[in-house]
DNA sequence: ATGAAAGCGCTAACAA
DNA sequence: TTGTTAGCGCTTTCAT
């Protein structure tokens, strides 16, 4: 490959120059532009983004941390960024770490490393404090509930708590006392991502239901821990069912809704299953999902204003008003 | 942040010593080993990967190119990459194109600004001659139909034109003469991943039917645009209508179900719908998809042995055997 | 408007 | 087993 000294030696100008020419510095002769133009060419050249990065400090790439990349929620999140990203110098590097509170730090490492220069976390597995700590080495946004916003991180936030509140009392309203509440972390272990179980807990409480342990389910994240779920609640004795299962996800009520319907249960009337996100498919299903809508594009554009300005040093004042989350009424429950 | 000259000072050794120590070279007594291990620590010293990556000359890097990480047959090939990826030294970096040849080109100077040290192609925009020329600067794995074997290039492909003539077969054996296709890119251009129009065009042939250009739907690729086109053909005079449409996707084959339904058209009955993928969500949907799987799982870990070999000059046979394509048979047709 | 030269943090050939 | 030293390709003072 080429070298930008072969470059200079070819344009018969010094490296300098040919330096200058690649980084729009003002101060050159036209002529010697097109000579270092013709040079480039001849020479197939291309810059060495390692040179480059190791003498500036600057490696122009943007962290995006999600547990994983197949749920929609985060595909679509992911797609959102890059639109914005796509017409800055920045370029986006894409981390998952499936839930898995160690890779969370590798990632979280390479801003040391300074193979990325700015984070945007789209999932959280490690407590928010040892996320801090890596602040000084780059701008870390966070996306997640309003409660982050104490953390004193840059964040774009929803309210989740009192979303997932207004998603019981809807459930309640609607007559069901037996609910079952499905959770992608652990439900006992009250670290980040409680608002949604915090709201869950207020509304039976203002309803003077007790927390049943029985009917919390544990770390399922995926279609498949969906259909295990189900298979394990068809396998129960029927009194012990819930009347419905609010789920923190919607890949998982679709998987639940199908094992239900595929066993012959009628949902919703022998069991209802309410989602959250509002995935693109969540209408299309057998039975079409009952849901919290999450605004994704609004979180993702958001998002990348903050971190870009953040990284720019300017300041940038994230829209609230665009971070509703809202309750989709359709046939689940 | 800490280099490896003042972790080397603090440890009182030379650099070198240090620098053995981080690519785990032999020769080294424990006591040394301890106390970089210590100086490292104290310094909280991470190496800087641009710094690495210049001097060895690699980024232990691997570019993945799709389309859109939005649509699940990518998001779930990737997942399948990344697994193998992981417990090796190498990394990985998601790129999309989203369907246009200019931006793939940029990708593919990644190669030669040494960005990435290799590449698997997950979908290909631009003529195969093009792509071929970027193998001098380093590895590039590519994926699709059989059809991609001659250019030369590495290849993890399935027999897309057999299975399209299967499928469409199929159909025309079920009774369909009627048959709308619709492509992701343009029917009439005749380049790579026109095996499955080939194979379209000999099913059609071999029952004597002419081709009928406007039941070709050209440049249909997300759950939108199968909307959009669902709505254009609900507003033409039913007896122009297909008796049953050939999507090259689920996604479009699923919103384009969603939108007959809606408008109270029957699928199948007044117009039949068949996929391409088998995409995890295409059983529980409104009318259980027809479709034709590919082994999503075993393409992303061949595509990856295959590349890895490569990249350390080791030679790999791709398990064909685990590359077949079949029908699903469900409801939609 | 252009160039010489120092050095970013690391690896590896060579020496000891 | 350890150290000295010369770059990898680029940017950026400081001269002129």
């Amino acid at each position: 490959m080429a070298t930008i000294k072969e470059v200079a030696k070819h344009a018969g100008l010094s490296v300098t120059t040919v330096s200058r020419y690649l980084n729009n510095h003002p101060y050159i002769s036209d002529e010697k532009k097109e000579k270092i133009q013709k040079a480039m060419e001849a020479l197939d050249y291309t810059p060495n983004a390692a040179a480059t990065q190791l003498r500036s400090n600057k490696s122009y790439t943007i962290g995006i941390i999600v547990s994983r990349i197949t749920n929609p929620y985060f595909s679509y999140l992911i797609d959102a960024i890059e639109q914005v990203v796509k017409p800055t110098p920045y370029h986006t590097l894409i981390l998952q770490t499936y839930d898995d509170p160690k890779e969370e730090v590798r990632l979280l490492d390479m801003l040391k490393q300074r193979t990325i220069d700015g984070i945007i976390m789209c999932s959280i597995e490690n407590d928010i404090s040892l996320i801090k700590q890596y602040k000084q080495y780059g701008p870390i946004v966070v996306t997640g509930d309003i409660s982050l916003k104490k953390s004193g991180l840059p964040v774009v936030a929803t309210d989740q708590e009192e979303a997932t509140y207004l998603a019981i009392k809807y459930l309640l309203d609607k007559g069901y006392t037996e609910i079952g509440y499905c959770t992608g972390g652990i439900f006992s272990k009250s670290k980040h991502g409680s608002s949604r179980k915090n709201g869950f807990i207020k509304a039976l409480n203002e309803h003077h239901i007790e927390l049943n342990d029985s009917r919390i389910y544990n770390n399922v994240h995926t279609i498949d821990d969906g259909f295990k779920l189900g298979r394990s609640i068809l396998n129960s004795p029927k009194n012990e069912w819930p009347e419905v299962i609010f789920t923190s996800s919607d890949e998982v009520a679709i998987s639940l809704i199908h094992t239900f319907i595929e066993a012959g249960v009628k949902v919703p009337g022998d069991i209802a299953v309410m989602g959250y996100d509002n995935q693109p498919l969540t209408s299309m299903i057998q039975v079409p999902l009952t849901t919290v809508s999450q605004p994704v594009q609004a979180i993702g554009e958001e998002a990348v204003h903050l971190l870009i300005s953040l990284l720019n040093e300017e300041s940038y004042e994230v829209n609230e008003d665009r971070l509703m989350l809202e309750i989709v009424e359709r046939k689940s429950v």
